[in-house]
DNA sequence: AATATATTTCGATTAATTTGGTAATGTTTT
DNA sequence: AAAACATTACCAAATTAATCGAAATATATT
């Protein structure tokens, strides 16, 4: 992961409504939740929360699957990893070198 | 952390000039870096250097320690260790459950 | 094909962020 | 106290993002 993509994903992050929303499919596990269902639990417009989805989309922190009528958001965890391992990595290396 | 300090936090890192700044300082370990030295490493003017170091701190994610004529930037990583925290606890706990 | 349900697109408004020049402030050294 | 250095504050322009109602689209069921 560069840091343009990581920046990207960080900064998807980086909103209250989206970070629920993420944090809400990560808890959720591998199948994700529904747009529907994520609508109805978090009190949301529609609309808003549709915007808020393609931004996590196009962070590639979440991906859609369709399932009849019905959109299933799920988390990409290995996308969660690397950016987790983008900000970690070296970490202090210009110490005592 | 709650969730809008996290927000909050990963929001100022979704910048890519104030990721920059950061994963210089991380990699620049617990001493951290002055401004001058980022402004001139990172070839910023130094206005927009200031603003994005003031968002930085804002976050938690710096602190600056003066030192005569020179203002240190010390990375503070419990605040990065407690963000990634944030994002990966209650990954998946909905699963069969 | 009509209906019901689920989701997205459009569009407009409002609000926030980024940027960087210039001026001001604070600190150390002489 | 003056000079040199380091950093910030103020300001304005341009860009970008957030919000959500209403209309449109897609899918499933009958």
């Amino acid at each position: 992961m560069n840091l343009d993509e990581a920046a990207k994903t960080l900064k998807e992050l980086g909103h209250p409504h989206r970070l629920t929303i993420f944090k809400r499919l990560v808890r959720s596990g591998y199948a994700g939740l529904p747009v529907g269902k994520l609508t109805e639990e978090l009190d949301m417009p529609n609309s808003s929360m549709t915007h808020h989805i393609a931004s996590l989309v196009s962070a590639g922190l979440i991906i859609q699957e369709r399932e009849g009528r019905i959109l299933r958001c799920v988390p990409q965890y290995q996308r969660l990893w690397d950016v987790i391992d983008f900000l970690k990595e070296e970490c202090c290396m210009d110490e005592e070198g």
